[in-house]
DNA sequence: CGTTAGTTTGAGAGGACTCAAAGTCTGTGG
DNA sequence: CCACAGACTTTGAGTCCTCTCAAACTAACG
C-alpha cells in the first residue's frame, strides 16, 4: 500500500502534500529480524509500512515482549520520543521482509505548522490510533488467553498467519506454552 | 483547574480561543453517581474536568468494568463517536461530584479548521493520550495483579483514596477480593 | 439506628505459569 | 539433494496465582 493512498481524496492532489511526500520520505527495505530502532533511544522518524509486518518488543526478565504488531498501511513512530521527548522503551523490528517510507517528524510538524489541512488530518489519524489502543486495553483488561487468541484470529488473522507464535504470546499477555495448548484445542 | 491554564501561554490570550472558551463551552455539576453519558448511544460532547473525578464503564456478565478514571485536568470523551462515528460501548459517571466544562466536537472542529494553532495544540493533546494509553497497555499486558496495584499507587495515589475498591479493581483487571488481599498484605 | 453500599475473609477450583524435554520445521553448507 | 544446526512449537508435570461463591464485617447516610 502506498502511502498517497491512505490519504483523503483532497489531499491526493495538494502539490504540497504531493511534494511533501516525495522530498522528504525515503524508502527503506529491511529483511526479516533487522532493527529498525532500539530502545533507549531517541527516534523521530516516523514510518509508514508500505509492505510487511513489523513489531515493537521491549525485554522482559530477558524475554521479549512484544507489544504490537505493524502490517501494511499502518504507521510507526516512538511515541514516546515524539511527543514527550524521552527515549523510547521499545525497539522495533521487521518480524518479515517489509518495505517502508519514512520522514522526520520535524519535516511532518513543519508541514501542519502552515497546512491546516494536514493538522486536520493528522488530528484524524491519531484519533484512530487512539481508538484501536482503546480497543486493546479492554481486551486485555478481562478477557481470558483463549478469549483473547480468539479475538485476535477475528480481526487480525494475518498476524497470526505471519508471526511466529512466541511473539503471538507475549503479544497476547500470555505464554507461549499456553498459546500453544489453545491452539491444539481448536 | 480551569480550563484556559490547560492550554498552553500563547493560546491562553489568543482572542479566537478566548472567544471559543467564553461562548462554546458550558459547566456543569454531576453529583456522585451521576451519569454523564450512556453506551449505545451518540454524544458528541467533550468534557474538560474543571474539578472532581468520573470514571467510564461497561457492563460484562452483569458486573461494572471500569475502564478509565478521569480527575482534574483531563479531558473525557467518547472516541468511538466523535473518531468512527459509532455509538460508544462505554458509560461515564460521576465517582465524586465534579465540575465539568463542555462543548460541542463540532464546535472544536470548526476551530480547528480555522486555527493553525488549535488543530496543532490538538494534536499535542491526542499525541500525549496516546502516550498514556501505551504505557496503560503494557501494564495490563504483563504485570501480575500486585504489581499493577502497586504501579497505580506509584502514578496515580489520589486515584487510590478517592475511588472505592470495586471500581479500581476493575480498571486493574482483577477481582474485588485479590484487591482487598492485596491490600491486606501491604 | 437501620439499611445499603462497600470491604474483608475463607475455602475450593481452575487457569495459566514455569521448567524441562521431546518433536518439528527451515535454511544453509557440504 | 541430503544432513544437520538452530529456531520454533508441542507436550508433560507440578505449582501458584487469581477466580468464584459465600458469608461476615464495616462504613456511610438518611
Amino acid at each position: 500500500m502506498e502511502l498517497i493512498d491512505a490519504l483523503p481524496k483532497n489531499m491526493q492532489t495538494d502539490p504540497d502534500i504531493i511534494k511533501f511526500i516525495t522530498e522528504d520520505f525515503q524508502t527503506k527495505i529491511f529483511k526479516k529480524g533487522d532493527l529498525i530502532s532500539k530502545q533507549d533511544q531517541y527516534n523521530r522518524h516516523v514510518y509508514f509500512v508500505t509492505h510487511g509486518l513489523l513489531r515493537s518488543f521491549y525485554y522482559e526478565n530477558g524475554k521479549e515482549i512484544t507489544t504490537k504488531f505493524y502490517t501494511e498501511g499502518q504507521l510507526l513512530a516512538n511515541t514516546d520520543t515524539l511527543f514527550q521527548n524521552n527515549t523510547t522503551r521499545y525497539n522495533f523490528a521487521a518480524v518479515e521482509e517489509s518495505t517502508v517510507k519514512f520522514c522526520n517528524y520535524a519535516k511532518l510538524e513543519e508541514l501542519c505548522a502552515v497546512s491546516l489541512e494536514s493538522a486536520n488530518f493528522s488530528r484524524f489519524v491519531l484519533g484512530n490510533i487512539i481508538t484501536q489502543l482503546t480497543e486493546r486495553i479492554s481486551s486485555l483488561q478481562f478477557l481470558t488467553a483463549k478469549e483473547k487468541y480468539l479475538k485476535l484470529i477475528h480481526e487480525n488473522p494475518n498476524i497470526i498467519l505471519r508471526a511466529p507464535l512466541g511473539m503471538i504470546a507475549s503479544y497476547l499477555g500470555i505464554s507461549q506454552e499456553t498459546l500453544s495448548r489453545i491452539r491444539s484445542e481448536i
